[in-house]
DNA sequence: AGGACTAAACAAG
DNA sequence: CTTGTTTAGTCCT
């Protein structure tokens, strides 16, 4: 509640797409693809009033089983709305309750109130009284599926953000148990799985351990990477038993901006949001796509960003090793790598991550991208915080520009404390400036991971920081996913990135045929188009 | 059978 | 009390 107030003015706007009402036949489900930009349409229809749905029928009251159910079960497709408030399930709600939020994740208060305002049947339903039982399939849904994912919110101590799955788990339930066999996914996991706290009573029985083996994780996007089945797992775990996916995975690191948030969110972060990509999108325009967007998230996305990197960048999607990347850049990233995981998977795939990176950056900046989707910038949440003392030159470098980025951009933004003591000083670099990054001696230095490379990192750094800009989120990048939580144990995953740095490198660099490194290109260009200040500051570790 | 909604028991903070 | 997780029952497709 407290934050509900707070939150309420995140997202408020107007969010409510539209329900499509009777106007439309649904033609769009969630889970589509995503029509491709439909430029103009899509506003026109002034959703914003609207998601009134059912004039008539909003009535419905109060079992919503037999008015909607019941009754209707006739229309479908024409018009009758499955349930009370119209043809969305909970799910969906939810999903769009987060999309409309600049942040593209919320609070479960939040979620209540969006649903309350956004959607009249559950206007008058925001007591207390009457609320109960709507609260309660609101939070059974957004713990049920997989589709949403909570991030721990440090800041206020308030309840965790809500975020969707990149993946989008769509249609999979949620995996209830995670099979954490693997090496590496399994360490992985169980950073994040944190090991929850509860249960070992009851039923969980044995399952929950770990063994499952099968691989029950949906798709992802990309889902090809065949070797990635590790991978894959990874991401599975997330949701691990006890706590689900979600939970897991945000376990530790929090988006936070919490308190950021509420003092602009609403104002800043519209603007930032596209800011690099299409400074002219009007705010409506933006929500609506964002909407848009936010299918694609859901959506394999596997087409627009492919295409998108065929075009500017040729080599990037050898990565194929790391199906996580895959997801990339669009929104996803920008959701849910913000904090939550990057940095750790970024250094071990880190061998990618670099370069696609740059790659990425053009991409995803240069204005032919189609959608401007979501380069956006979320506020970052600075997510590292102590980690990202602890973590060594080494880590550093590994996590190179990505990582840079984030830490950077979190401090751009104004974060406040958290983790900060990577505070941007607003330096400014000018992309062009930027030296090639990854010159082969970063590489080389890479490779050995052992080189202090201080002045690596900050090369490294550099790079980073012209992406993200000045909201920035790490995220643009990233293609990289970010996945990872960075929290893993660093311990481990510096044991096993010797190991699996040579493994990477030699599998994919050498492997990989043409991996071409070029290392150059990339940033020399001065085609950013955004201004951005780098940041170069000073935060290493020391 | 599977999806979705509801109710409710529990655990934590 | 709120937030989250789970389980179970029911209805619908």
């Amino acid at each position: 509640m407290a934050e509900a107030g707070g939150a309420a003015a995140a997202a408020a706007p107007d969010i409510d797409p539209d329900f499509e009402p009777q106007s439309r036949p649904r033609s769009c489900t969630w889970p589509l693809p995503r029509p491709e930009l439909p430029a103009a349409p899509a506003e026109a229809g002034g959703a914003a009033g609207a998601v009134d749905e059912g004039a008539g029928g909003a009535a419905v009251g109060p079992g919503r089983a037999e008015g909607a159910r019941a009754g209707g079960a006739a229309a479908r497709k024409g018009g009758s709305r499955r349930n009370a408030w119209g043809n969305q399930s909970y799910a969906e709600l939810i999903s769009q309750a987060i999309e409309s939020a600049p942040e593209k994740r919320l609070t479960l208060a939040q979620i209540y109130e969006w649903m309350v305002r956004s959607v009249p049947y559950f206007k008058d339903k925001g007591d207390s009284n009457s609320s109960a039982g709507w609260k309660n399939s609101i939070r059974h849904n957004l713990s049920l599926h997989s589709k949403f994912i909570k991030v721990h919110n440090e800041a206020t101590g308030k309840s965790s953000w809500w975020m969707l799955n990149p993946e989008g788990g769509k249609s999979g339930k949620a995996p209830r148990r995670r099979a954490a066999s693997m090496d590496n996914s399994s360490k992985l996991a169980k950073v994040r799985g944190k090991a929850s706290k509860k249960k070992p009573p009851l039923q969980s029985a044995p399952e929950s351990t770990a063994d499952s083996p099968s691989s029950q994780f949906p798709k992802w996007p990309g889902s090809p990477s065949s070797r990635s089945n590790e991978d894959s797992d990874v991401w599975n775990t997330f949701r691990p038993r006890t706590s689900s996916n979600a939970s897991t995975v945000s376990a530790k690191l929090s988006p936070i901006l919490t308190e950021q948030d509420d003092l602009h969110d609403e104002e800043l972060l519209p603007s930032l949001v596209y800011s690099s990509a299409s400074s002219n999108v009007p705010p409506t325009v933006t929500e609506e796509l964002e909407l848009i967007d936010g299918l694609n998230l859901m959506s394999p996305s596997s087409s627009v960003l492919s295409t998108q990197q065929s075009v500017s960048s040729g080599q990037i999607q050898r990565d194929s090793s790391f199906s996580l990347q895959s997801p990339n850049a669009a929104g996803q990233t920008t959701t849910f790598g913000n904090s939550l995981f990057n940095p750790i998977d970024i250094s071990l795939q880190s061998s990618i991550s670099h370069f696609s990176a740059p790659h990425t950056l053009e991409v995803l900046l240069t204005p032919a991208s189609p959608p401007p989707r979501d380069v956006m910038l979320t506020p970052v949440d600075p997510v590292l915080p102590q980690t990202g003392n602890r973590m060594s030159s080494r880590t550093l470098l590994l996590l190179g520009g990505q990582a840079a980025q984030s830490k950077m951009s979190s401090g751009n933004s104004r974060g406040k404390s958290t983790e900060q003591q990577v505070e941007p000083v607003g330096a400014s670099v000018l992309p062009s400036t930027l030296p090639i990054v990854t010159s082969p001696q970063n590489t080389a230095s890479i490779i050995s991971l052992k080189a202090p490379v201080s002045a690596t990192t900050a090369q490294a750094v550099q790079l980073g920081s012209p992406l993200l800009l000045s909201s920035a989120s790490p995220a643009p990048l990233g293609l990289n996913q970010d996945r990872l939580p960075i929290d893993l144990d660093l311990d481990m995953y510096m044991e096993n990135l010797e190991c699996d740095m040579d493994y990477i490198i030699n599998s994919e660099l050498m492997d990989e045929e043409g991996l071409d490194f070029n290392f150059e290109p990339i940033l020399s260009t001065p085609s950013y188009p955004s201004t951005s200040q780098a940041s170069n500051h000073t935060w290493v570790p020391s």
